[in-house]
DNA sequence: ATGGTCGACTCTCGA
C-alpha cells in the first residue's frame, strides 16, 4: 500500500503534473491540498481513467481538498464542525477504508490555515483548526481506530526543519502556539512518519520567490501522522524533491509511505 | 541594499 500527500496549488494548472505522476508512481491513495476550485470545475475524468475514485471538497479559488483512492471507501465526509472549527473554508476530508489487516483505517486529508499575518484572526483560525483536529484525533484514537493524518499542515516541527530558523522564529508556521497545538496533537499518539525514518531536515515545500528552489531555502510542513498499528506497518517514506524541478511545479512536492502487509 | 513568484480573480489577496 503506498499513500501520498501533496500541495498541488491548483488542481486546473497542474492536471497534466498529476496524471504523469499517478500513471508513473500509481499511489493507493493520494491526499490533494491547495485544489482551488469548485467541485463542479474538478478535473475527475483523467484521474478516473487511471483506476481512481475522486472525492473532493473544493471552494472558489482558495484552499480546496480532495482524496483519490483505488479502493472504494465505505464513507467520505467533510470539515471538522463537530469537532469545534465551525468554517466555510474548505479544508478537511477524510475516509474509512477497509483494508486487511485493519478492519478498518480513517485516513484524513488536511490543510491547515497558514496563520500569517500575526497576532490576529488568521492566526486564531489555526490555533482553532489545530485544537479542532486534536479532538478529532482524540475521540478516534479513544475510539481504538486506526488513524492516519496526511497534508499540509503548516507547521515548521523543529528548527532543523527550515533552512534559516532565525528568519522563521516569528512566523506563524514556528509560532510556540503553533507548535503546542502539534506537538500536543502528536503525543495523543501519532508517529511523524517522515522523522521516524530519518527525513527530519528534509524539506518538502520551497517558496517561489527569492530563488528558494535553486538556494534550497525550503522547509519541511507537508507531514504523515500514524497511530500506532499503521506506523508498525510503515517500512518506507519518500519526499520526491525532483517534482519541484518539473516544469510549472508546484511549490510543494509529494510525500509518499509505503506500508506492508497492507493490501486490498 | 534589496528585489526577486505564482494562482485565482479583479483591478488585489493569499501564500
Amino acid at each position: 500500500m503506498i499513500l501520498a500527500t501533496w500541495n498541488i496549488n491548483s488542481i486546473r494548472r497542474r492536471e497534466g503534473l498529476l496524471l504523469d505522476w499517478l500513471g508513473d508512481e500509481k499511489p493507493d491513495l493520494v491526499a490533494l491540498q491547495e485544489t482551488k476550485c469548485l467541485d463542479e470545475q474538478f478535473p475527475k475524468a483523467g484521474i478516473e481513467d487511471l483506476g481512481y475514485s475522486v472525492f473532493c471538497h473544493g471552494q472558489k479559488g482558495f484552499n480546496g481538498v480532495a482524496l483519490l483512492s483505488r479502493h472504494r471507501p465505505d464513507e467520505v465526509s467533510t470539515g471538522l464542525a463537530a469537532w469545534g472549527w465551525e468554517s466555510n473554508e474548505a479544508r478537511f476530508i477524510e475516509l474509512l477504508l477497509a483494508i486487511p489487516p485493519f478492519e478498518s483505517v480513517r485516513i484524513a486529508c488536511l490543510y491547515a490555515p497558514n496563520g500569517n499575518p500575526l497576532p490576529g484572526p488568521k492566526f486564531l483560525n489555526k490555533i482553532a483548526f489545530m485544537k479542532a483536529l486534536h479532538a478529532y484525533t482524540h475521540a478516534h484514537l479513544k475510539a481504538g481506530e486506526n488513524l492516519i493524518l496526511l497534508g499540509d499542515f503548516n507547521v515548521i516541527p523543529e528548527d532543523i526543519d527550515c533552512y534559516d530558523p532565525e528568519a522563521w522564529k516569528d512566523d506563524a508556521l514556528r509560532h510556540p502556539q503553533t507548535l503546542d497545538s502539534f506537538f500536543a496533537l502528536k503525543n495523543e499518539g501519532l508517529v511523524d512518519a517522515l522523522a521516524m525514518s530519518g527525513l527530519s531536515g528534509s524539506y518538502t515545500f520551497w517558496d517561489y520567490q527569492r530563488g528558494a528552489w535553486q538556494r534550497n531555502h525550503g522547509i519541511r510542513i507537508d507531514h504523515f501522522l500514524l497511530s500506532a498499528r499503521p506506523a508498525d506497518l510503515l517500512r518506507q517514506t519518500f519526499i520526491d524533491r525532483s517534482m519541484r524541478g518539473a516544469e510549472n511545479p508546484s511549490d510543494h512536492v509529494p510525500v509518499r509511505a509505503r506500508f506492508e502487509k497492507f493490501q486490498a
